[in-house]
DNA sequence: GCGGAGACCCTTTTT
DNA sequence: GGGTCTCCGC
């Protein structure tokens, strides 16, 4: 058979990465240097050249993107259908296998993933029904507490407690949590991958069955796995299996959800006969942007020592810009976007990138103002909506009554007469009888238990789920969903909102008919689920991209955690700020200052031809006016890569002077243009330029040693 | 039981 | 700045 098509595309390293003989292989591969070029290849090459079937071989990641592309990648290089093929992230394939084991990992057929937003209200719950103070057990950290404990593949009857009373009363929460999803036959992220591990530890036959199965497993980005991801890898491996890694140690981005990036060094430990092989040489950028984040990752200590190298041309400087507040720091990112379009390339081209999605609404309004399209990802996606939220509880309350999570969001909503103290009674009495809330209902008015008004509002809401699932029997996926937006009142309930919220929510859940409409064609596979059921666990992991506008030209707005795996010819990073990006939270520990960096560096590294890096000295953020100097990592990068640019004006400040100079303020200000002055801090510099009275009077001050900065009069000091 | 007004809290990144 | 929660009047 002819493999050429396979292996002439590559460089020497990714063909040897590619053709290595059948064993485990760890590939250490820099940004840029085709990583999910040599997995697609790689598996290619088992089937084509080794003559493996695509049965035998599994493939993880870590985004429902990455597996798409990866599958799409596939076949168009085989130019056919990649059937058998298992491509899906941990969570994903963890889902399929217990659909398809439910029975031995101890589930209810009709089990539910949450989300986190679910998991939280889950969690808070708890804690208000084990009657603690919800101010000394918050419930986001207990949250992040219990997942980081899955994570490590610790139950709560594995915690050691001992005398610690605040260990104890976490773990107690956690056992009261994972009651209560036993019992709803709910599964959150974490509870996935760990379940899907105990299945295999419980029914060694059905390890058995896998591990003879997947004789070839390949694990994208491998510098974020986790310690359960690690182990599950490691069990299906057994002794026989083949396991090919990829992975980058300088892009390891999520130490703070329990990513270990020791298991790459691990890995050569911990498998025989390992062959690594390291890419190091870029495709994507410039020699100057190589340069710039080569400099600033060798900052890091604890690397396996990785330097991008291009055969390309140097391109242009790395533009560091100074911006006096965020404003104008959007208004400069989007003037040069748009410069850029009027020279012909398109806005797609162009990534902003931020530390923290707060940072987004700044930069949206300057788009908006110029009417640039665009187009954000993250945030709140479209499964995650409020209304959407509703209309998916309406339905898995209909697939499943025990579903005490989504009776309690939609019992009362559209109001129907249901308040907190019906709900309260009718919790309590499901808890002492240990039956789902919905059966508590049926037995509370059957025992005229609750005021006629309750029972006869409660009744209504029965015979309304009850109705609504005799209703869409029969029906196509889209048509029931269809039907219970529309009989469950919610459409009416939304159509009362006002203004363009409402409007939106109304959009938002006649699109969720479409998602129906769309999932029934392209993303339906048979398997042991009823087409509803995988519907519902398809809004649960996917969280969903899909916007709409997606087909107009729109630049793209995203944080920098989200942009890891893309590229685009020009990129901007803004709030390159200390406390903002490294981010304040991070700066206490070191190793978390070393995750910053390489975030920066993940940044950096998208950009093709040209990156824009910017800083505002002053920033309205969370509703406060807050000063930061540059970031550090904005000084990490070595002057021969980078080109300072100024405000507007003040490149020519002696003619901004003369601007000035007719201003009475100006005339009266405390200092003149071309003065030297000394700052406490800053050292010895010359006045550049002026503005503003009073208070808030600024001056821009060209320090020897640091460069220009702009300053409050009121707070800087200066020594004339 | 319902809806509005104001206090209160947080505030990184995401499958 | 804004989302959530609580309180209060209807």
């Amino acid at each position: 058979m002819d493999v050429s098509y396979i292996i002439d595309p590559l460089n020497d390293e990714q063909r040897q990465a590619v053709c290595a003989p059948a064993s485990n292989v760890l590939v250490l591969a820099g940004a840029g240097s085709g990583k999910t070029r040599v997995l697609v290849h790689r598996i290619a090459w088992l089937m084509q050249a080794d003559n493996i079937s695509a049965y035998s071989i599994l493939a993880v990641t870590f985004t429902n993107k990455a597996a798409a592309e990866m599958r799409g990648r596939i076949e168009r290089l085989l130019g056919m259908p990649s059937k058998g093929l298992w491509v899906g992230t941990f969570h994903g394939i963890a889902h399929r296998l217990l659909r398809a084991h439910w029975k031995e990992a101890e589930l209810p057929q009709s089990f539910q993933i949450m989300d986190s937003e679910d998991q939280h209200r889950a969690i808070k719950r708890v804690i208000r029904e084990m009657g603690l103070d919800d101010k000394r057990w918050v419930p986001r950290e207990v949250q992040w507490w219990i997942n980081a404990r899955k994570d490590e593949g610790l139950r709560s009857h594995n915690i050691e407690h001992r005398n610690d009373n605040y260990l104890q009363h976490m773990v107690e929460i956690y056992r009261e949590y994972e009651a209560m999803c036993q019992r709803n036959g709910a599964l959150d992220f974490a509870e996935l991958l760990l379940r899907a591990y105990d299945l295999w530890v419980k029914r060694p036959d059905i390890l058995q069955h896998y591990q003879a199965r997947f004789q070839n497993i390949l694990v994208d980005e491998f510098q974020d796995t986790n310690t359960i991801q690690y182990a599950w890898i490691k069990l299906l491996a057994g002794q026989t299996a083949n396991v090919f890694v990829v992975g980058d140690d300088d892009q390891s981005i999520y130490g703070w959800r329990g990513a270990q990036v020791e298991n790459i060094y691990r890995f050569s430990k911990d498998y025989q006969n390992t062959s690594q092989f390291r890419l190091e040489q870029n495709y994507r950028s410039t020699g100057n942007i190589l340069g710039a984040a080569n400099a600033l990752i060798a900052n890091n200590t604890d690397r396996m020592g990785k330097e991008l190298w291009t055969e390309g041309s140097e391109g242009e400087l790395i533009e560091i810009y100074s911006a006096f507040n965020e404003m104008e720091e959007a208004r400069y990112i989007v003037d040069k976007i748009i410069a850029w379009n009027e020279q012909g390339g398109l806005r797609s081209e162009n990534a902003i990138l931020y530390r923290s999605n707060a940072q987004s609404r700044v930069l949206e309004e300057a788009l908006m103002q110029t009417g640039t399209p665009y187009r954000i990802y993250g945030g709140l996606r479209f499964f995650e909506r409020q209304e959407i939220k509703d209309a998916l509880a309406y339905l898995r309350l209909i697939a499943n009554r025990a579903d005490d999570a989504s009776f309690e969001r939609i019992v009362n909503l559209p109001t129907r007469g249901i308040g907190n103290k019906t709900v309260d009674l009718v919790r309590s009495y499901a808890r002492a009888n240990d039956v789902s809330m919905w059966q508590a209902c049926i037995d509370l008015i059957a025992n005229g238990d609750v005021t006629a008004r309750a029972a006869s509002a409660l009744q209504f809401f029965i015979d309304l789920i009850n109705t609504m699932q005799q209703g869409i029997e029969n029906m196509e996926l889209y048509e029931q969903i269809e039907h219970v937006i529309h009989h469950s009142g919610l459409i009416t309930h939304y159509e009362k909102e006002k203004g363009e919220k409402g409007r939106n929510r109304i959009e938002n859940l006649e699109e969720l008919v479409n998602a129906g409409r769309s999932f029934e064609q392209d993303d339906w596979e048979e398997s042991e689920m009823d087409m509803m059921s995988a519907f519902l666990a398809h809004a649960s992991l996917e969280a969903g991209e899909g916007q709409a506008s997606e087909g107009e030209d729109s630049v793209q707005l995203m944080t920098l955690h989200s942009a890891k795996g893309l590229e685009f010819k020009q990129v901007f990073m803004a709030g390159m700020e200390e406390g903002l990006f490294p981010h304040s939270r991070s700066a206490d520990e070191s190793g978390r200052l070393e995750e910053e960096r390489r975030l920066c560096y993940v940044g950096m590294t998208r950009a093709m031809e040209k990156l824009v890096m910017t800083h505002a000295e002053k920033r309205r953020l969370y509703g406060e006016e807050t000063y930061a100097r540059p970031s550090r990592f904005l000084s990490e990068i070595p002057e021969e890569f980078v080109q300072h640019v100024r405000m507007q004006g003040t490149a020519t400040p002696l003619t901004a002077q003369s601007q000035y100079s007719s201003n009475p303020v100006a005339e009266a200000a405390p200092v003149q243009l071309g003065q030297r002055v000394y700052h406490e801090k800053f050292g010895e510099g010359v006045v550049l330029n002026y503005e503003g009275e009073g208070r808030h009077a600024r001056v821009q001050v060209n320090f020897d040693d640091i460069g220009s900065k702009w300053l409050m009069m009121e707070y800087a000091n200066l020594i004339v």
